[in-house]
DNA sequence: CTAAACAGTGGAGTACGGTCCAAGGTCAAG
DNA sequence: CTTGACCTTGGACCGTACTCCACTGTTTAG
């Protein structure tokens, strides 16, 4: 598919789609005419980068995780691995959110919240 | 204290706390010799500045949230409520996660994950 | 054939959050 | 009085992730 269909799928815009492509996010064939051609995957894979983007993870990192699937034997099943790996980020990142509201809970309602943050001395 | 002491204490560099000040996220008072001389409080404050940032906040809404509290009649309650609106938010935040999370876990194990992702038809 | 809708390119610009640097002023110790 | 540590400023620069633009080429519908 061409680039226009593509953004109408992904809710990305061309400029976003051909930026992708430039850091190697995305793979863009040409036709004869010089006009990219997506395959079908492409849209389930952008929709995954949307994913993987809102878990903070940088294009960079996307893009890397994209090279290890193109090598895989079994794409499935790499891809699940990919997204167990992704499960346990989401965990730790709970986690941490976790920590965080418990700093946040500790210092509501004491006498100078700021001055109570369980600094040494 | 100075920019240096402040430095250390906060484990930030001078310039970035320059460009903190630049940008209105700590107050600058000076000396007589055009030193900045910053308040014991600015360590604390700093230090959350840091958490915030690390809830996902800019540091202009950062900067907004000290302007609230600059003008509150009493900065103690005001920041128990700054900390009770940042605990929402922790809460959202850990919400979005545990939806990502599902989605991630339905994805796993699917014969092909990619496409299996969920979209009408 | 023409006009609209699509596609291509390169390059500039934006916002955020810093980071680095050069040139110079201030201050305490030896 | 010099040295060194500290401070000042302005401005350039970086990486991330786009976003917009002008100009040009291609395809499609009437």
């Amino acid at each position: 598919m061409r680039i226009g269909e593509l953004a109408a799928r992904t809710g990305l815009t061309r400029d976003t789609i051909r930026f992708y492509e430039k850091v190697g996010l995305v793979a863009g064939r040409r036709t004869a005419n010089g006009y990219r051609d997506f395959p079908p995957e492409a849209v389930a894979w952008l929709d995954y980068v949307r994913t993987a983007q809102a878990l903070g993870f940088s294009l960079a990192e996307i893009a890397l995780n994209g090279e290890g699937l193109r090598g895989a034997p079994d794409t499935a099943e790499a891809l699940s691995a990919l997204f167990e790996e992704k499960i346990r980020v989401v965990d730790a990142r709970m986690a941490e959110l976790a920590v965080l509201r418990a700093e946040l809970v500790a210092r509501v309602g004491t006498g100078c919240p700021l001055l109570a943050a369980g600094r040494p001395g």
